[in-house]
DNA sequence: GCGTCGTTCAAACGGTGGATTGAATCAATC
DNA sequence: GATTGATTCAATCCACCGTTTGAACGACGC
């Protein structure tokens, strides 16, 4: 795993941590897992890094500068290309194709996201502020040029469709193994490109549904008391 | 946490276990941590599960079989409605509903859905394994039902849809947080009945979109080499 | 040759993990 | 009241955790 000796010290950690943080998960995996999937001393994590929660900070901060550049350059790019208000899909193209395919580093925007998506399940406290500082200022951005293309909307509105985006992006490449069992091999969302392909109308046609209004549902709320029995 | 001094001890512990799982990992979780949460013996926990996995185990065991159930029964009753075929909708909430939404046991349904989510991110091979043999029958069931009322989709593209499907199951209760940071607590998606609501029309209109063809995206693959610096 | 400095190393620190043991407890049965 | 079997308990096992330490290494200027 990673073994790619050419790198110097602190890459070598940096990447075999990545890795292992987006497959294991940040408590899943300890450091002396990584010094031996990366042929590292384990004090050399300590030195370059200081402890293991900066070790993971650093990856976030090595990831996100670039990430969150391209985005706001795409987004740039469509707002002042031929059509302006520019269209909805472009916008979320330009959220989710830098989220999603990095040219030059095929498993690295699937890495990336996975980890996202494995810290925000795993705790918390941790991942909310790590999530924050690095991504809220990117996220409002969209929301509110989302919110332009879709004046209709209440800001709450566009914020519970931002929330299915949000969705989306984490599940379909952290975890595309769930379809591909259920579909018995037919559709593998792994391809990064063919699930950005349907990842944009999809979001699309969710931002363009209409706000649910009154009980649009057919089985009522207070029914069948009996199920999911407690404990 | 988890103080239910009137229950039995197996059942304190499923419960203690089943909420500090879902809240912080199943790594993240010790079982001296469960003890203390629940005023129980370490040895309890191996005298009546045997180990840490088979105690996950039986918290599957028993919820998959009550919600599923509920599943089953509430698409058969949109089938035998008055409109035959069923609405593409009363399926979906058939599908969410008894996932996000148990009426006896309010905080029991996120707590469960969060852990589902939860393993399926802190590892893949544990959670595939335990997610496949609980759920693989149910989930092809509903897309199957989903098909045979999207008959112009192949298999394929339906399942590309039912991902979209499991993954805003997924993210919405189990991670509302994000969007009412966001939102500066505008937007508040841990209202399961409000988030249900909202949910069956998106998807909907999500099962109902069209196929994308050739390459409907903007920003073509190769482009922009610089970004997103590897390691 | 001799320090110097950045880096790497093996070894150890205290703490905690899941699992196990054997004695103590307790209610039910004869 | 003695016996039994299920349950609970404190204590212990060993492996591994994140972190620290001080010695060793290696390239460099003097």
């Amino acid at each position: 795993m990673s073994g790619d000796q050419d790198l110097q010290t602190p890459e070598r950690i940096l990447a075999t941590a990545e890795e292992m943080f987006a497959e294991q998960g940040y408590w899943g995996v300890s450091l002396r897992s990584i010094t031996r999937a990366s042929g590292v001393n384990i004090a050399a994590i300590h030195y370059h890094f200081g402890s293991k929660q900066e070790l993971l900070e650093r990856i976030f901060e090595k990831r996100c500068g670039p990430m969150n550049a391209e985005r706001f350059q795409l987004l740039a790019e469509c707002a002042e290309g031929l059509g302006r208000p520019p269209l909805l899909e472009q916008i979320l193209e330009a959220y989710l194709r830098p989220s999603l395919i990095w040219p030059n580093d095929p498993d690295g925007a699937r890495r990336f996201l996975r980890l996202r998506a494995v810290l925000s399940h795993e705790n918390e406290s941790l991942a909310a502020d790590l999530i924050s500082r690095h991504f809220n200022s990117v996220s409002r951005t969209f929301a509110a040029a989302i919110r332009d293309v879709l004046p209709q909307f209440s800001e709450e509105e566009v914020y519970w469709r931002f929330q299915f985006l949000l969705a989306a992006q984490y599940y379909t490449l952290s975890n595309p193994g769930r379809v591909a069992i259920l579909s018995e091999g037919k559709c593998d969302p792994s391809d990064a490109e063919d699930a950005l392909r349907h990842m944009v109308p999809f979001c699309a046609a969710v931002f363009r549904s209409p706000t649910p209004v009154g009980h649009t549902l057919v089985f009522g709320a207070a029914r069948r008391p009996e199920p999911s029995g407690a404990f």
